[in-house]
DNA sequence: TTATTTTGTTAGATAACTCTAACTTTTATA
DNA sequence: TATAAAAGTTAGAGTTATCTAACAAAATAA
C-alpha cells in the first residue's frame, strides 16, 4: 500500500511527461517544484520509490515510472478525475472548485468506492476540465484532438481550444455563445454556403468553416467507442 | 486545523462517552484500546489535545471533551455518518461495507463538500446503522426511543433493537420480516383486538401489543421535527 | 491498612516526511 | 575548453505519531 505522498510523487512524474509529451522523464527539481517541496525532499522519495521498483532513476540522472509505477499512477489520475467529475455533475461544484478537494479524495483507498463512483456517473469519458479520464483496466489514450471543422455530421464534441488566440476571434467565439469545455453538437452542414449548424447549451448557431477551423474539439462518440473497444478487449 | 490523529482522538473520546451515557469522561487506557494504540501514545496525544484547549485532561485523571473539542469532533461525527448514507443510498454499499471507507473520507476537509453532500442526500437525520446525524450546527439530540407499542398511528419509525433477546422471539421477529434499522410504518391500531398494523418493506403485517412492547424504535418523523426546530433557531 | 493489581506516565527509540546548508556533478556559455 | 550556472546529492536536524521498557500513582482486595 502507497502513502498518500507516494502517489503524489508518482502522479507528479506522470503528469509532467504526459503534459511535457513526448518526454518520458523528469528531473528532480522540476518534480520538486511541481511537489512544492525541496530537491533534497524529492530526492530521498526518488531513492524510495526505486527501491519499491515504481520508477527508474539513477544518480545524477532524470526519473521515469515503472509499467508498475505507470499503472499506479494511472489509478490516482483516474480517482482524482472521476472524483471531479461526481462533484460537478452531482454536488454542482463549478469546474474551479473540484480540483483542490479532489485531491483529497483520490487517495480514499476503495476499490469498491471508486466502480460504484464511475457507474453513479455513468463511467464518464471526461472531467469537467475536459481531460480524459483513464478506464478502469489503465487505459490513458490521448484523445484524437481535431478542429471543428473536421467533425463529422450528428456527432457530440468537447471545445478544447483554439487555434487563432486574436482577441477579435476570442470574442467572436463568445458572441457565438461557445467557451472552453463546452458540448457541441454538430447539426448538419448546408451544402450550399458551407455553413456548420452547431448545437451549444440547447441554443443553435450556424459558423463558417473558416471559424470551425480555429474551435478545437475531441470527439465525443469517438472516445466513448474507444472505451468501450477497451473494455471488450479487458 | 487538526491531523486525522488528532481528530480520531476527539471522535473516540466523543464515542465513549455517548455510548456510555451518562460519562462525560474516559480513561486514558480506554481511550488507547478504542483507537487501538498503546496507552504510551494515547498520554502523548492527550497533552497535546489539551494544550489546544480541546480537552480537560490532568495528569493522572480521566479527560473529557470542551466546549470546542466537542464541537469538532461532532462535526467529524457528522461528517462520517453523512458519508455512510452516501455510501449506501447512492452507491449501493451494503450497511456492513461502509463504515471502513467512511472512516476515511470523513477527514477530508471541504465545508461545502459537507453541506452539498447532505442537500444531495435530502438532509437524513439517520445513517445506515440507525445513527442519528449531527446536524449542520452541531446539534446531536440523542433520538428518543420507545417501543413499537408506544408509537403513534401515521407515523414512521425505525427498528434500534428489542427488549426480548429469547431465541424464540428472535425468530419471530424474523418470521414477521422485520429486522435491525428497517423502516417501519404505523398504518392503523384495530380497536376491537388492540393489533397493529404495520407496513415493512412494503408488505404488510399485523402484531399484537405483547410483541410490540419488545421492538424497540425511534420515531423518524418526530426527530426529523426537531431538526427542523433547531434549524430555525439557528 | 498494607499488598497487589490496574491504570497512567516518562524516557528513549524508530519511521516517514520535511527542511537548511554544504557539497558534487553535469550542462551551458563565454 | 575552462568556468560559471544549473541541477542534483548528502548530512544533519525537526515534527508527528508511534513503539517498548521502566516507573509511579491510584484503586482494589485481602
Amino acid at each position: 500500500m502507497l502513502s498518500t505522498t507516494e502517489e503524489n510523487y508518482l502522479k507528479a512524474l506522470l503528469q509532467l511527461t504526459l503534459e511535457q509529451s513526448p518526454k518520458t522523464e523528469a528531473g528532480t527539481n522540476e518534480l520538486a517544484a511541481h511537489l512544492g517541496v525541496k530537491p533534497a525532499t524529492a530526492n530521498d522519495m526518488l531513492k524510495k520509490l526505486k527501491e519499491k521498483k515504481l520508477i527508474n532513476y539513477e544518480k545524477y540522472g532524470k526519473s521515469s515510472l515503472t509499467a508498475q509505477g505507470r499503472k499506479l499512477a494511472i489509478e490516482v489520475v483516474r480517482k482524482h478525475r472521476l472524483w471531479e467529475t461526481f462533484l460537478y455533475e452531482k454536488l454542482g461544484f463549478t469546474w474551479d472548485e473540484v480540483h483542490e478537494v479532489a485531491e483529497q479524495l483520490e487517495h480514499i483507498q476503495s476499490q469498491k468506492l471508486i466502480d460504484r463512483l464511475d457507474k453513479l456517473l455513468n463511467y464518464p469519458s471526461f472531467d469537467p476540465h475536459g481531460d480524459i479520464i483513464p478506464t478502469a483496466t489503465g487505459e490513458m489514450k490521448m484523445p484524437v484532438k481535431k478542429t471543428l471543422n473536421e467533425e463529422e455530421v450528428g456527432h457530440n464534441c468537447k471545445m478544447i481550444g483554439v487555434k487563432d488566440n486574436s482577441a477579435a476571434f476570442l470574442q467572436y467565439v463568445d458572441k457565438v455563445g461557445l467557451s472552453m469545455h463546452n458540448h457541441i453538437k454538430v447539426l448538419a452542414r448546408q451544402t450550399y454556403d458551407e455553413l456548420i449548424e452547431i448545437e451549444v447549451n440547447g441554443k443553435q448557431s450556424s459558423v463558417s468553416p473558416r471559424f470551425a477551423e480555429n474551435i478545437v474539439i475531441v470527439c465525443e462518440d469517438c472516445e466513448k467507442k474507444n472505451k468501450k473497444t477497451a473494455k471488450k478487449k479487458a
